[in-house]
DNA sequence: GACAGCATGTAATGAGTTACATGATTAA
DNA sequence: TTAATCATGTAACTCATTACATGCTGTC
């Protein structure tokens, strides 16, 4: 009866569509699931074993020399529970953003520590731009290679374009209002940014 | 040595503004931290008796009629290790989204299921939203109970504006550009939206 | 024929969640 | 006085991560 997880579905669903070695499905999982459930490389060895003793997946050797792999393909009752998980809401974002936690008590920090952080959430947002920009080309351009499944990829796609825009937009700001403090608290030279509570939308 | 985790630190964090019973540090640590480091209460009534172990909070016991609780407090280590803590630029964010993972694999399940997770999704948003617009009035009218933090409090109030705008915007561009499918695949009715792939910013 | 890196796993460990248990206080 | 809920924890368990181990294969 053991109960699947969110983790399994995620890799039931690469399954869906097409099939893959343990190898490809650890690159997949990184490639274009990490971004809404990244899961370390390992649990990627592992998972498809339940899903091959739930019935849902089977498994087969594959010999590329004499090196061996597994590989992994869905079943049809794996299509059915998968269509059937589809079917429910599925749960809330969970946001874990440790710079930004520094950010919010960085008055019990330093200047300098405020303005590290900044300037990592714009490295990683900016790589990060940078990367969904390269895809966003790559499939106006070619399509990418799931031709049949562009619909759906355009719609997360441009999720994470708005999200990565929105995080830029932000650390602009951020960094512009900062510019002057010349501390962390209201004491030392911090200031309330003078549109920080009007509202957004 | 037993290392100290991101969790540790957001206690310890908290544990800089001020004392807090056990129960009260779990209501600050869903209210004020869930958003960025969300963690189930039992871990909070666990976590400080490390950092008392390791010298970085006390504890003294205090009594509201018979009943004994715990109350902790941050020592002057505590702070300076803190400080150094924050002045490190942290990890970058964590997204788990089961919701936008399972619009990902919509073309294996049903139109209804990808509508589903759409409405989810704006409901999850659109209450979000109206608790960040409800933090908003009230610090722009009476400060808040820490009026001196104010200034970092504004620059974390403002990513989560715009994070929240983002997820608005995009639920509707979603919502309407699926509007007129008729189903989930581009062979049954669903359609690469004009403006999928231009860039954003 | 040696080395780099690709590929395929397993094991140990730990952080975190859910579930459980129970006492005190307040409202009806 | 009873029920609800506030408050304070503990225990069992699981998911997930990091670290380890090692074979193969192409390349120089």
């Amino acid at each position: 009866m053991a109960e699947l997880t969110t983790t399994s579905f995620a890799i039931l669903s690469l399954l869906a569509v097409r099939s893959w070695s343990t190898y490809e499905l650890a690159q997949q999982m990184e490639r274009s699931v990490g971004s809404m459930w990244p899961r370390a490389a390992s649990v990627v060895y592992e998972e498809p074993k339940r899903l091959v003793r739930e019935g849902l997946a089977s498994a087969s050797k594959e010999y590329t020399g004499k090196r061996a792999s597994t590989v992994y393909a869905i079943t049809s009752k794996g299509r059915r529970v998968l269509a059937q998980w589809l079917a429910e809401p599925g749960g809330e974002p969970t946001l874990e953003f440790e710079a930004l936690l520094k950010i919010a008590f960085a008055d019990h920090g330093s200047l300098e520590g405020l303005r590290a952080n900044l300037a990592a959430i714009r490295e990683y947002a900016e790589r990060e731009n940078a990367e969904v920009e390269l895809r966003r080309r790559e499939y106006a351009e070619t399509g990418g290679p799931y031709a049949h499944r562009l619909p759906v990829i355009a719609l997360v796609a441009r999720y994470f374009q708005e999200r990565e825009a929105a995080i830029l937009r932000w650390v602009d700001w951020a960094e512009a209002v900062t510019g002057d403090w010349t501390g962390v608290t209201l004491e030392t030279g911090a200031r309330v940014p003078a549109d920080a509570f009007t509202p957004r939308r």
